[in-house]
DNA sequence: AACAAATTTTAGAACAGTTCTAAAGAAGGG
DNA sequence: CCCTTCTTTAGAACTGTTCTAAAATTTGTT
């Protein structure tokens, strides 16, 4: 994804159903643009923001985060370290966990096969499928 | 496993490199009695030896659980919601998360079939896989 | 059994990450 | 513009976990 106008953004987050204020375009761009895919917490964000735009509580940041993370635009990701982070990218993928550096990694899905998935236990189905494949130093 | 004297526990334990104080003997019977495999948190075993064991403070099962888990006694799953879980089964294998409730099951390992993996960046390696099938209501 | 040394437990403080609250501010529609 | 609704904010509150320093227990040695 390129760099987007405003209008990108604010059109977007129209289709959200949210109203596009000053302080959701600047995290929309800092999360958005440029075609990286991303794994963010709402302190490293937060810190982002405030660096380039506009003052942003940590509280919007959270708040920002959620509605996103509702809405389909971001991914939240299983991680380890208590730590929550969200992935801009929202296809399905796995990733690579370094955990000494509480890093993540991407892995295209076509890189992983899963052969055979069990049966939901009866009245659930599966929402999704995540694969963590935890490194450690050689 | 079936249930345990008191003296396979103290075994068990010093093989650990572990004393086998009151405490650790209690929450090592609680953990380990039965054939069940467990997936409990340090508050829902403290209170679980509350009910019934000697006084332990949760400090002391924080504590404990950490060196079960260095000792290879027990596994840290990667979990949701904030919460660190223990799993008393440390074979490889798998799980639902049932995110409604909090709830892991677990999956046999030769029920997924993980055909093939990407290679592990430069100098690292592969220390585990952890898939992870979030479920939802049917 | 008594002692000293080493380890463990403990209560409570401290901490990190996240959510809540209620008041002030901004956005959208007539 | 004005009114209603939604959003942001600072700070308090909360949850899960770790830390601290003192008291208690365990172990090895006599």
């Amino acid at each position: 994804m390129e760099k987007q106008t405003d209008m990108d953004v604010i059109d977007r987050l129209r289709a959200a159903k949210l109203r596009p204020t000053r302080q959701r375009v600047a995290l929309a761009h800092l999360l958005f643009d440029g075609d990286i895919d991303r794994h963010i917490t709402a302190e490293s964000l937060h810190e982002e923001v405030l660096a380039t735009g506009p003052r942003v509580s940590l509280a919007t940041v959270y708040n920002t985060l959620h509605q996103f993370t509702d809405a389909g635009l971001l991914r939240e990701i299983m991680a380890a370290s208590g730590k929550t982070y969200f992935d801009t990218n929202t296809a399905d993928h796995h990733h690579f966990l370094d955990a000494k550096n509480a890093t993540l990694i991407d892995i295209p899905e076509d890189q992983i096969a899963l052969a055979h998935l069990p049966e939901a236990p009866a009245g659930q189905r599966i929402a999704r499928v995540d694969v963590v494949i935890r490194l450690e130093d050689e």
